[in-house]
DNA sequence: TTCAAATCTGAACACTTTGTTCAATATCGA
DNA sequence: TCGATATTGAACAAAGTGTTCAGATTTGAA
């Protein structure tokens, strides 16, 4: 009665290859049929599992939030900066595809939406209540920009750094300007 | 001999067009007949005057940058951040529909590329020849990145504070991370 | 091994969008 | 007014989308 794996095979088989076509094109050019062809399943099979490209797109990074988040949850500073940075490294072809091929947009949002809760929680448990929550909240989304455009530009510069120098990097860029911002130590 | 003016008249009718449906709509689901539609321009006019509608939206970047650059010449300090939330917030309705719209990317592509060189020189000249070359780039998209996510922070919540409010916020939290970086004072 | 349920297949379909072509029409400066 | 240039819109082929459905395949459970 469960044939569940079944379709666990086929969803995973669209989701690698529209990540693979990434890799190459921009989503915008992939075409449904490319996909299919790809994962070798028919267009009907496609067409049960998404409504939609879109959708297709928007499982896949539901699912990378997860990995995201499994990376990040066992935070104990800021965010360990260094581990993200080295499973940005592990899936190099994933992100490349993601930060190129996919519209950045998609991905930044869904990405800023996560992160900016966290670093907004961090923040508040730092500094009380005292200070205002807009600015509380335009610090997190800034964090969470600055870790984007540096995992960006480290992957289009093909990793000039380790994930070690980024970790450091990282904390000396953000952590000084947040302090002068709300006047307390990290 | 020169009717150059008309021309001029149609291409500014179909970018007008464009932006204004990229208030409310992706640019992917942007329809060339709603474009045309608008603008009140024959199909065949569209298509004499861009290849593409893509050919459309890089023209409209153009000369988005060129006006950005207008702005970010008088240029003193770091960049003139209070002028440039000002302009922003002249053209809110533009910027609204280019970062909502349009692919953040592509924006964030074409801007990244202009500003990073402008940081890069002002880093520079700053610093001398001591610096590795590519920290001085990876600063230099670092503060171009933080540049521009503060400014999609600012108009989605609305701008919360007045240009000079994210002037200062803006160097309070660029200038304390690159000056520790560096070992100097900005 | 057998069987029924779940899943996949692929061809056929109507529909939308794209980009081209071209003869007719409108506009502008001289 | 004339002539060069720009615009128009209808017609067209090509490509892609999303749906439907009868038949084939795969699966786990008996």
């Amino acid at each position: 009665m469960n044939h569940d794996r079944r379709s666990q095979r086929t969803r995973q088989a669209i989701t690698d290859a529209l990540i693979e076509l990434m890799v190459d094109q921009t989503y915008n050019t992939i075409t449904v049929q490319e996909i299919i062809d790809r994962a070798n399943v028919g267009r009907s099979t496609f067409y049960s599992h998404y409504a939609d490209k879109d959708a297709l797109l928007s499982s896949v990074f539901e699912q990378f939030g997860k990995e995201l988040e499994l990376t990040s949850t066992r935070a104990y500073q800021l965010l360990p900066i260094r581990e993200l940075f080295e499973h940005v490294a592990e899936n190099h072809r994933q992100f490349k595809a993601f930060l190129w091929g996919s519209g950045t947009d998609f991905l930044f949002r869904a990405v800023h939406g996560h992160l900016d809760i966290h670093f907004e929680k961090r923040l508040q448990e730092k500094l009380g209540e005292e200070k205002p929550p807009v600015l509380v909240k335009m610090v997190a989304h800034h964090i969470t920009g600055v870790l984007m455009t540096l995992i960006q530009w480290w992957l289009d510069e093909k990793k000039p750094f380790t994930p070690e120098e980024m970790d450091t990097y990282f904390h000396q860029l953000v952590v000084p300007g947040v302090e002068q911002m709300f006047g307390i130590r990290l």
